[in-house]
DNA sequence: AGCACGCCGACT
DNA sequence: GTCGGCGTGCTC
């Protein structure tokens, strides 16, 4: 009787054998209903076998196999196979939680789940089929055919509206061949897309990267914003598209979605797209994988679980906003969906584009070092736009109130008198950062994390925003009793309330995650924006990722210094590359845009690049500074994390993971260390670094080790590798 | 991850 | 005497 192996999502390692007569080798790849303990399971068949290592008394019989739906591709597998490898993380688990929901449970799929959203139309066949053959007192039947000649296709919902029968009558026909699923297709064409002319380095670009779709390579897009990145993405995937290929589009974030949705779409108005990310209900996730899985779906834009997909005809990928930190995932199973995203082109031999004004130094050095080809774009593809001109405010020299400072009021004042919008950047929301008690210096800290509370004082409370704790304003001190406590620092909520007291005709709008929180509030948020109903913008980061605004002129940033002296060796290129962004949010249209920066460090090299707009000396430099102290991109660093409720607990568990480890040359172990943020909802972290100038053998100090410290008998700890780490 | 088993204290 | 606390170990 043969035997299957089964991927299980439970935090083991090894795969688990079962009984099954039916199986064969065409079924691997496949989900399997299995008995698992006292529950009934759904796992992924793995492997065929003839024989197994477990005593026969021991293996059980599958239930079933669900064959209703197409294998998980080799290609896929191999792909699971390698992210649990290299991330050291069961591969059950990882290979589990990358499906969608539908597919975990003990149900098959059933037709009409995916129908739902799939539209239906007549056939050749259908076509052909006389009104006058259906028997006149059928009239459900009568009316379906109907509906179905008038409209080119129906969807399920608009079909059961006919009659509860339809459906039924729906499975007849569809058994008779007279209809079918369509595609979908855009039925609004679109707005007469104006195809741009592209600029003599677009063309290079594209040129370059197709001439060469057949092949593996790693690109690097590096444009500066207001290139035209997307245009060169769309000629590429036209190109792909021509040759019957999908592509795989790697977003950063779900609020970017929406935006590059709607621009492929309106370019590609007759190529089914689907859209894959976090914000989907079960049914549309499941929906939109199917179709990618069956091949249908010839774009698939999605964020980083998007990485998962099964794609028969993967002809390339392109990671937008490469550089970005949301591709790392910051729990459970901690993947690079950029780096599974290269992983996958090579095996594949496709190309993959990783694109972004501000590459990551890594992708940078891979640039420069011709593991990656390098594409650059260094002029703005709108005619006449220029970059936006940064100024630096000495705020040691022009004091703010409140947070602004007098030449920058001024500019705004200047910016509002010519109709234009302002965006004062600040990436803390809330009122103020702090509570302070001025007698004492006591101030409001989070009882379960290591972090202040953030003072929101619309809704009168304070909070945690790392945790989501919550609490009441206190009326005086709890530590001395004073009545003197107040706000100190700034938030977008005071940044906004003074500025309406001194603009207060304007219009003024908060973008941050207190604002946008309501479904549908972002999209109403651009809109606002584009139709000018509102005259200055107070924002987070979130607003400083891929958004057009044209009318847009005036950029303010404030307190930005806070990482320029960061202990995270990455602060700065993030700081840089998050200042770069917003910059370009100025001066999109055929104004320059004017960005003013409020700091006390006016001469920091920081500054200047950005001011020269010089990413390659900044670049440089710091790539320079970490050649020196050893960082990455010169060696590979992995993390053991620890947490537990108590800090020694977790120190103490390190030092003894760092003491079974064989020291070896190659592998460096730094001392156990408390994280930035020490205690984060309730738990004390710690982690250990190992780094190591060669990835192979980190890799397989790795492999060893962890499953040595499995053995560690340490009671009340919970640990982690995090591979390829950016956060610490 | 769940879930059972098992070994200790504190209750009707 | 048993109820339930959680520490330990297994799941094909």
């Amino acid at each position: 009787m043969p035997i299957i192996r089964v991927a299980i999502n439970v935090p083991v390692g090894t795969l688990f054998d079962y009984q099954a007569e039916d199986a064969n080798v065409l079924d691997i790849g496949l989900r399997v209903c299995v008995p698992f303990g006292k529950k009934k399971i759904t796992g992924i068949i793995m492997a065929i076998s003839m024989e197994t290592q477990i005593p026969i008394e021991k293996l059980k019989s599958a239930y079933g196999i669900f064959r209703e739906i197409n294998p998980l591709p080799p290609a896929l597998l191999n792909l699971f196979h390698f992210c649990s490898q290299y991330y050291h993380h069961p591969l059950g688990m990882v290979i589990l939680n990358s499906l969608p929901a539908m597919l975990r449970n003990n149900k098959p799929v059933k037709l009409k789940e995916w129908w739902a959203q799939h539209p239906l139309g007549l056939t050749d066949l259908g076509r052909q089929v006389d009104i006058a053959n259906i028997p006149a007192r059928n009239r459900v039947a009568r009316r379906l055919l109907t509906e179905f000649q008038n409209a080119t296709n129906l969807t399920v919902q608009q079909i059961k509206q006919i009659s509860p029968r339809a459906s039924k009558l729906l499975i007849e026909w569809k058994q008779l061949g007279w209809v079918a699923e369509k595609p979908i297709i855009q039925t609004t064409p679109s707005e007469t897309a104006i195809i741009p002319t592209l600029t003599a380095e677009q063309e290079s670009a594209v040129t370059t990267v197709t001439a060469r779709l057949e092949q593996f390579n790693t690109w690097l897009l590096h444009g500066v914003t207001g290139s035209g990145k997307t245009e060169v993405y769309l000629r590429i995937i036209e190109s792909a598209l021509s040759r019957g290929k999908q592509t795989l589009v790697l977003i950063p974030e779900i609020n970017l979605t929406p935006q590059l949705e709607a621009v492929f779409r309106a370019r590609f108005c007759t190529i089914p797209l689907v859209n894959l990310h976090s914000g989907l209900n079960d049914t549309e996730r499941l929906t939109g994988w199917l179709q990618a899985q069956r091949g249908e779906a010839k774009i698939i834009l999605g964020t980083r679980l998007a990485v998962f997909t099964p794609l028969p005809e993967l002809g390339l990928i392109i990671v937008d906003e490469e550089h970005d930190s949301s591709f790392k995932q910051q729990d459970g199973l901690r993947y690079s969906a950029r780096d599974l995203a290269i992983f996958r082109a090579r095996e594949t031999n496709i190309p993959i584009v990783l694109g972004s004004a501000t590459p990551s130094l890594e992708s940078y050095f891979n640039a420069i070092n011709g593991r990656y080809q390098y594409i650059r774009l260094a002029s703005r593809a709108v005619k006449n736009a220029r970059l936006p001109m940064i100024q630096y405010i000495d705020t040691r020299i022009h004091k703010s109130q409140d947070g602004l400072s007098v030449p920058l009021l001024k500019a705004i004042e200047k910016c509002l008198a010519e109709q234009r919008q302002t965006l004062i950047f600040i990436n803390r929301r809330g009122y103020a950062p702090v509570l302070l008690c001025k007698s004492c210096a006591w101030s409001a800290l989070c009882q379960r994390c290591s972090s202040r509370l953030v003072v929101h004082l619309r809704d009168k409370k304070l909070r945690c925003h790392h945790c989501g704790h919550e609490e009441n304003f206190p009326r005086a001190c709890p530590q001395c009793g004073n009545q003197d406590i107040a706000p100190f620092g700034q938030g977008t909520q005071r940044v906004e309330e003074s500025l309406i007291a001194h603009f207060p005709s304007a219009r003024i709008l908060r973008i941050d995650r207190d604002s946008t929180r309501r479904k549908n509030a972002w999209q109403e948020i651009l809109h606002t924006i584009h139709t000018h109903q509102v005259d200055i913008l107070i924002g987070t980061q979130l607003l400083a990722k891929g958004h057009d605004f044209q009318n847009l002129s005036l950029v303010g940033i404030l307190n930005a210094d806070t990482s320029l002296y960061s202990t995270d060796f990455r602060a700065s290129e993030r700081l840089f590359s998050q200042l770069m962004q917003v910059s370009g949010r100025a001066g999109r249209a055929n104004a320059a845009g004017h960005v003013l920066i409020q700091t006390e460090f006016p001469d920091h090299p920081l500054y200047y690049s950005l001011q020269q707009h010089d990413y390659d000396v900044l670049a440089q430099t710091l790539l320079t500074e970490r050649k020196m102290a050893g960082f990455p991109p010169y060696v590979y660093q992995a993390l053991l994390r620890a947490e537990a409720h108590d800090i020694k607990i977790v120190l103490n568990f390190l030092k003894q993971a760092a003491h079974l480890a064989k020291p070896t040359q190659a592998i460096q172990i730094f001392d156990p260390v408390p994280a930035q943020l020490v205690r984060l909802k309730g738990m004390e972290r710690a982690y250990l670094l190992i780094q190591s100038s060669s990835r192979k053998q980190l890799q397989a100090f790795l492999t060893e080790w962890s499953v040595q410290i499995s053995t560690l008998a340490i009671r009340k700890v919970r640990w982690v590798v995090d591979v390829d780490p950016i956060e610490f």
